[in-house]
RNA sequence: GGGCCGGUGGUCUAGUCGGUUAUGACGCUGCUCUCACACAGCGGAGAUCGCCGGUUCGAAUCCGGCCCGGCCCA
């Protein structure tokens, strides 16, 4: 064989290329790489994608999530599974009626329903356009031919029959009581569709008489509109200063009603004067006290946030006014004391930040607080990464005081599936199977009431909340209601990987649900990923107008980049904080791998029996060592110290260490073990860096082992084990490597280049005798004498 | 107020079941276009590991207290 002088590299191209990654990216796709073939060997491994809402296309935050599960997915899939990551558009509910409602300046109500219907569903569809787009950009292993959609007649059906199936088993109720209500909105939310700002509001402090003494007391209050509702006025039982009051009765003004003053825990000594109203509702408190102290509600607010006929001189007016107008009243009689200006922890609502009320309205409910316990319990089944996140998910158990209320009053949504009898408004709940949209459709001609038997029905007109829908994505995915055989075979899902941002929503209702559906785990891994910050540090909102999106990186750099970067970034769990220079930097180490593979490849590849010299089997041990903890990391789910120690080692190790001192011998073109032993090694070592970072930075990984190998990557096998270097080797490597060092410092002293021979006498240290061949010719030495022990300095110069 | 996470060279970060000359990247800087790579190589400067105390022969690492930042829950 010619092993001539200018071998030639099978990499042409000087450098890798977004052209290259684009071609390559959607080579995949044409061949249909990523479809998932059920019947494939290999235990299954299902990752529950996350279902984004489709609020807008991802920033760079969102895209690293996202390409986080797709290193996982491809880790797996090297390591034999037959990886399910199917992707999910999650297209209901109130995000995308909200951002239709802001982009057209109107509300739901203004159009006709199927009208509204459409033009959420064109908003959604060009969203969805934009997101694929990018699912593709960022090299994701997902068949984009075979996607689901929460609104897809499909899916809706089996959300419906998750309802029937919990109606039927007795686990739904209707019930008339308090609940969180968003008055722009219009419709009822659940605890975990709230979120707290602090917002500035008003506290007045007002007069009140104690009946039986006729003295004065203050009370401060936020919400003086509420006084037509007080029941109760209560004080810290340890506030000394009220102790007096036990047992009195209160006159509210204005409304004059008589009202109990008691002690109770809740009042905080510090707020206000430290006597508090309780009315029907203030708050989430107010509603917890009126039960506990067995107070009758009298209801001042309607559905539609406007005060009743209760509210006396307020009757019709919004809350908002109703607050300027009882300012007005009572400071006319004198009975303000006094007002400030404070800031207020607010609930608001998840979607449009109006300030929620509480309002009593007719809702369904799913029961979930009797079975907090239960919950907990087989969630101890289910593994967390990182750990620390189990808790934050107990914590919202242990907090939960009322049942989901499940039903909305909105429009793009999956229909609850339930006509009422026209004669005696008995529910009718239809047999599960087929998508229902009792709002404009009858329901089935055999339905009949089973109380009156009549045939007449009247269609229900609300919709379920949209984490009804995504609550089951990890029933959906492994054919739950579909594909009895599948399911069986495949069920619990494998991964839930999200955000920690939704711990209290989609994996809590997705655990609950199972929960009461299967009895079973919803999955048996959780995968907890923190948010994308900016630079500042500072979470990306489009009002704050710092949202950063990947696609102009991905141009620049290409998405092996931007994949390296978020891999790198940041460990599991905690903020990655995006900034470009971090992104570039990720980019030089690509056109690193680029060129390491660029040389290598110049050399036939030898069969690794060759691997014979002690100095190859040093530099591969440490690979094995690597190898080690990239398997560990990736079986931790996350890919950090998988890449760093993979980069740290190709860079640092490989190409500056083991590459130079090769070198000689990968030129010789001689045809003896000592060739034949470098050439198997560096293909080896070459091999196993490409698939071990396959999942990290596929494009490039792929396009390589093509040119080199001839060889599919996806298809291949995780490194198996190589052996590890042990103490022993390791301390011979950092001679090694301390010896190279020393030598380009010497040679720097003396205005050398390091190309150059070194005439000056180099003296090492024993160990080194077995790599003496090497060292000398990777530094050219002219003069070299080993001694006969080990010196702390391992290299040493004399004239 | 409670819980969780974090505070390491200019910036970001590794290391946190005790013992390393404290990791790496970006940036800065000197020399070098050496046949994979100047999107590079080699060299260099730069950290009292948030503060205080304790345990220990020895602490970034363990314990206690405090300060600062972030998130979640009251």
């Amino acid at each position: 064989m010619n092993t001539s002088k200018n071998p030639k590299p099978k990499l042409e191209e000087k450098r890798w290329s977004s052209k290259l990654e684009l071609e390559t990216i959607n080579s995949w796709h044409e061949n249909r790489l990523f479809k998932f073939d059920k019947s494939k060997e290999g235990e299954i491994y299902s990752i529950d994608t996350p279902p984004p809402y489709l609020s807008g296309r991802w920033h760079v935050g969102g895209a690293a999530h996202y390409v986080q599960q797709d290193m996982i997915a491809r880790y797996k899939k090297l390591k034999g599974y037959n990886v399910l990551f199917s992707f999910g558009a999650d297209r209901n509910g109130l995000p995308i009626e909200v951002m239709v409602e802001r982009k057209e300046n109107i509300r739901a109500k203004d159009v006709s329903r199927e009208r509204f219907l459409e033009m959420c569903k064109s908003y959604l569809d060009s969203i969805e356009k934009e997101v694929l787009n990018q699912v593709k950009l960022l090299g994701m292993s997902i068949d984009l031919e075979n996607i689901y959609r929460t609104d897809s007649p499909e899916y809706r059906a089996i959300t419906q029959a998750t309802f029937i199936k919990l109606w039927n088993d007795g686990l739904i109720y209707e019930d008339y009581k308090p609940a969180n209500w968003c008055p722009r909105c219009g419709t009822t939310l659940a605890d975990a569709e709230i979120e707290y700002e602090e917002l500035p509001t008003e506290l007045l402090y007002i007069k009140f008489k104690i009946k039986e003494t006729n003295e004065d007391i203050t009370i401060a209050t936020t919400r003086p509109e509420l006084l037509p509702a007080c029941a109760a006025v209560i004080y810290n039982p340890e506030d000394k200063r009220y102790k007096r009051l036990n047992g009195l009765t209160a006159i509210t003004p204005i409304f004059n009603n008589e009202v109990k003053i008691v002690p109770h825990s809740s009042a905080d000594v510090n707020f206000g004067t430290g006597i508090v109203m309780i009315c029907s509702y203030g708050d989430s408190s107010d509603v917890r006290l009126f039960r506990e102290l067995k107070l009758v509600p009298k209801i001042c607010v309607n559905e539609d946030g406007t005060m009743n006929k209760n509210s006396g001189p307020l009757e019709g007016l919004s809350v908002k006014e109703a607050r300027k107008k009882i300012k007005e009243i009572l400071e006319e009689k004198g009975l303000i004391v006094k007002t400030e200006k404070i800031v207020h922890r607010t609930p608001t609502c998840w979607r449009c930040h109006t300030p929620i009320e509480i309002i009593v309205t007719r809702e369904f409910y799913l029961k979930q607080v009797e079975f907090k316990n239960d919950l907990k319990k087989i969630s101890d089944q289910i593994e967390f990464y990182p750990p620390q996140f189990r808790k934050n998910l107990y914590d919202w158990i242990d907090s939960i005081t009322e049942d989901w209320p499940i039903s909305r009053r909105r429009y793009y949504a999956t229909e609850i599936p339930v006509w009422y009898c026209k004669v005696c408004n008995e529910p009718y709940v239809p047999p599960p199977g087929r998508y229902y949209q009792p709002w404009k459709e009858n329901p089935p001609t055999d339905a009949q009431c089973k109380k009156c038997g009549s045939k007449e029905f009247i269609g229900e007109t609300r919709v379920l909340d949209t984490w009804m829908d995504s609550s089951i994505s990890q029933l959906f995915i492994i054919g739950y209601g579909r594909d009895e055989d599948f399911f069986k075979k495949a069920r619990p899902a494998t991964l839930r990987p999200q955000g920690y941002e939704i711990i209290r929503t989609w994996l809590y209702y997705s655990i609950l649900r199972t929960y009461l559906l299967l009895k079973d785990i919803a999955f048996k891994q959780v995968r907890i990923s923190g948010m994308g910050v900016d630079e500042k540090g500072e979470a990306m909102h489009k009002s704050k107008g710092n949202v950063v999106y990947p696609e102009v990186y991905i141009e620049k750099y290409g998405s092996d980049a931007f994949r390296l970067w978020a891999a790198s970034e940041a460990k599991l769990g905690s903020n990655y904080r995006f900034s470009e220079e971090k992104v570039k930097a990720a980019s030089l180490f690509i056109t690193k791998l680029w060129n390491i593979s660029r040389l290598i490849s110049q050399f036939p590849e030898e069969d690794e029996k060759a691997i014979k010299e002690k100095i190859d089997l040093l530099f591969l041990k440490q690979l094995g060592e690597v190898i080690k903890t990239v398997e560990k990391s990736f079986e931790m789910l996350d890919p950090f110290d998988a890449t760093n120690s993979l980069r740290d080692y190709t860079w640092n190790i490989l190409a500056d260490h083991y590459l130079e001192l090769v070198k000689p011998r990968l030129y010789s073109g001689e045809e003896d073990d000592r060739t034949r032993s470098a050439r198997a090694t560096v293909h080896k070592i070459l091999k196993t860096i490409l698939v071990a970072m396959h999942p990290v930075i596929p494009t490039i990984t792929f396009y390589i082992f093509q040119k080199l190998y001839n060889k599919n990557i996806t298809t291949e096998k995780f490194p198996e084990h190589i052996e590890p270097i042990n103490n022993e080797e390791k301390a011979l490597l950092n001679m090694l490597i301390e010896a190279d060092s020393k030598i380009w410092a010497k040679k720097k002293e003396l205005k050398l280049s390091l190309n150059s021979p070194l005439e000056k006498k180099v003296i090492l240290s024993k160990s080194l005798e077995p790599f003496l061949g090497d060292i000398k010719a990777a530094h050219k030495l002219v003069n070299v004498e080993v001694l006969n022990k080990d010196v702390p300095e391992v290299v040493l110069f004399s004239n």
